[in-house]
DNA sequence: ATACTTTTGTTCGCAATACGAACACAGGAG
DNA sequence: CTCCTGTGTTCGTATTGCGAACAAAAGTAT
């Protein structure tokens, strides 16, 4: 409670009301008008129409005839903010905020032949834990990264994956199957997520969700890894699956603007 | 004068400073310590942290440990305004059959104060290619798009643009006579295109046409950027010319319905 | 065309919000 | 350790942003 009236006094609230104006008007490509801007902002129409008023003199804003509409000031912005950061060395900063919050791996891939390969990471802190390197390959038939990048192949790649991909049995779990493979893929592909459990290495569970770009292909997956001992599947997809979604929104907010 | 004290009356200084800071923000990567904020936005220490706090609190900056730093809030916001529902998000594929077609780069741009402001991009496969993303800026006098987007203002907003711009000598090439300039801004608007031949810098040579909006107006403009090597003028306005007015009519199609 | 309704723009008194100065506390450098 | 610099907190207050009320403009229906 006390914490509560500290924030509030170093609180800036004219700043925090047009953020919050920015917000809707990002959401309102066709531009609003002043009397909708006040409403969705919870807000009089003279506040509004300030706010509004000072995000046009600034230059984020546009007013053309009786809409406002954003400017591409905020566009350039962003620009601004991300530089000439890579996506990956971009990524890796969200990738650390989930293993921090799970205290486990969390990483990203590619699909490249037959394996996924790491291309960026965040150790988890607890003793046991995966230690796979950015660069590190696994075959990509039998992870969680790996079956969401394969959902993103059409039919025909996917065929033709499944036929020539070298599949062994790592674990007795291990689905060797390629029909049943493909069952998996596409499971994935309309769950928007996988979950391998303990096929790869006996203990090893992860779940993955797909990093799309900005045409919506799959170009990229992220997984946290965890010990079987420490999160059920239905931990998994209760606890982990939400942070990984957005991470991986993060991510696709990079590479929108490229 | 009297616009003065009207504008002034109705513009929240808060935003603003508040929209500094994030500007200020957004050009240090590596974050800025409170001091060095208040230093470079002009603000007291005081009025620098409450700013600050702010941004924090609605989730736009992240203090670690002394440092503030921007986050990726603030590119998930301006992601919207090139997002699904968005014309740029429509024309992107448009713009990629033109450089497909091509081979070389293709984008759009709109007109924010002295700049065009990138909005879309489909990048050539040359590997000597423009490297220009969306959000990034260049001057308006000195590129095709600019000089198009220009020519959709009336005369004395011109003139205006054209008295404060500021205007510097990139190449040997470059024209930076006010009056010259005016005179090509007048051409394109003419022509109906525009090509610039390595005045922003060397080896750099672009073509542009508008993009109308449903008035008629002159709300964007699209354009091929080559290497001087691989495209004479003539055959700029014989080959490129005739694919990006084809693309502006498709863009223009979609903001018909708007 | 007119009449009515809705929306936007303007003004003004005022309270609450944002302000800065001063002090306490924390962190860094030598 | 001491000294310096930077950050966090408090508090009185003035200025900034506020909303209500009215005027003007735009939109809609007949």
């Amino acid at each position: 409670m006390q914490e509560d009236v500290a924030v509030q006094r170093d609180h800036v609230g004219s700043l925090a009301k047009g953020l919050a104006v920015v917000e809707i008007l990002s959401r309102a490509p066709g531009g609003l008008r002043l009397t909708e801007v006040a409403e969705l902002a919870g807000l009089t129409r003279a506040g509004a129409r300030r706010l509004l008023l000072t995000l046009v003199a600034e230059g984020y804003a546009e007013q053309r005839e009786r809409r406002f509409v954003l400017s591409a000031k905020l566009l350039s912005v962003a620009r601004s903010y991300i530089g000439e950061a890579s996506v990956w060395s971009y990524a890796t900063p969200i990738l650390r905020g989930v293993s921090e919050a799970l205290g486990e791996s969390c990483s990203a891939a590619v699909l490249d032949g037959e394996d996924v390969v790491y291309v960026a990471r965040a150790a988890g802190r607890r003793i046991v834990s995966v230690q796979l390197a950015v660069g590190a390959r696994l075959p990509a038939y039998c992870t969680s990264m790996g079956r969401v990048l394969l959902s993103g192949l059409d039919a025909a790649e996917l065929a033709g994956f499944l036929e020539k991909a070298s599949i062994g049995t790592n674990t007795p779990n291990t689905v060797t199957d390629r029909q049943a493979l493909a069952g998996l893929v596409a499971e994935a592909g309309r769950a928007g997520y996988a979950i391998v459990d303990q096929e790869l290495e006996i203990g090893l569970r992860s779940i993955a969700v797909p990093v799309r770009d900005r045409a919506g292909r799959i170009c990229a997956a992220v997984n946290v890894s965890t010990q079987a001992a420490r999160f059920s599947c239905d931990e998994m997809h209760g606890t982990i699956l939400p942070l990984l979604k957005q991470a991986a929104a993060l991510i696709e907010d990079f590479l929108a603007l490229q």
